[in-house]
DNA sequence: GTAAGATAAGCGTATATGCACCCATTGTCA
DNA sequence: TGACAATGGGTGCATATACGCTTATCTTAC
């Protein structure tokens, strides 16, 4: 968790994103934790309630996730009763997904404490500074890398 | 992947962290994958060729990356030859981690398509851009978020 | 020297992540 | 309308992530 000299060199665009991104889902999960909620959980629910009813593949493009995870990250949601999975209305190959009452009064707890997280880093970190890169990680997160394109040429 | 109107809205530093480091390991994770490698594979193995034998709780403190994870990410990387796990010199508590001839040679061959994803991604991000993200993301990486204390009040 | 505390690591458990391959349904076009 | 492509989703598999607990070893104070 220190820098030590300047021994650091990374370098490596990736993985100083994967080292950032685990030092703080470590902190927001603890500041999760006694809602019962992981920051992925969170993250879901959130969006679910935001939007509304969504299907998989909508609300993995959403959240920049892959629709597969996204599907069994549902499962312990489920379980739990915070959301249900409908067979969609038009297209009966769909599942939509619904945020359940319960899981509202989840989101609502959690979201008290995800302030608090957001307050915690951002008074580390400097608001100002948190802001700006959010929004270069947004333009991350969006940007087109192409990648390796599976069977076919798309 | 996309950004649609002005609903973005994260606002979560911690999901702009996730989604980033999502949408960026796909793409490194596709370019090492001819040379059998995932990034953080790649990224064990390439601390270890620069920094020399390590114990477990050095390497991850080094990787920012929790101690058990490490532990478990070995395995792979022992069954296929790539680094022997040796037991501790003065300490026989700890396990020293060693790259083997096989693992350098992958790391070699890794190495050029590393070059390869850091090159399109900052063709399309901007040079001079990844590079200050790099070092603000380093900054996130060490900022102390203090967390919820476990065991005792320390 | 020994007991207490600190430290290194493993293990069980649970979630998170995504690729390759599969099936079902829908849309398209001749 | 019937073949075929496109799309929504699931499954098997393998890795990635980390918390809580446990064991082994080391360090320190007495």
């Amino acid at each position: 968790m220190r820098s030590d000299m300047a021994t650091v060199i990374p370098e490596c665009n990736c993985l100083a994103l994967r080292q950032a991104a685990r030092h703080v889902t470590q902190f927001y999960d603890q500041c999760l934790a006694q809602a019962g909620l992981r920051t992925t959980q969170f993250s879901i629910l959130a969006r679910l309630k935001r939007l509304g009813p969504l299907t998989i593949n909508a609300l993995a493009r959403e959240l920049v996730m892959d629709r597969t995870t996204l599907g069994r990250n549902m499962l312990p949601l489920e379980r739990e009763g915070l959301i249900t999975i409908e067979e969609g209305a038009p297209d009966r190959r769909s599942k939509v997904l619904h945020l359940t009452k319960a899981g509202a009064e989840r989101v609502g707890a959690a979201r008290k404490l995800w302030g608090e997280a957001q307050t915690h880093f951002e008074k580390s970190f400097g608001a100002e500074r948190a802001s700006t890169l959010r929004k270069e990680l947004r333009a991350v997160a969006t940007s087109e890398l192409g990648g390796v394109m599976h069977r076919r040429s798309a």
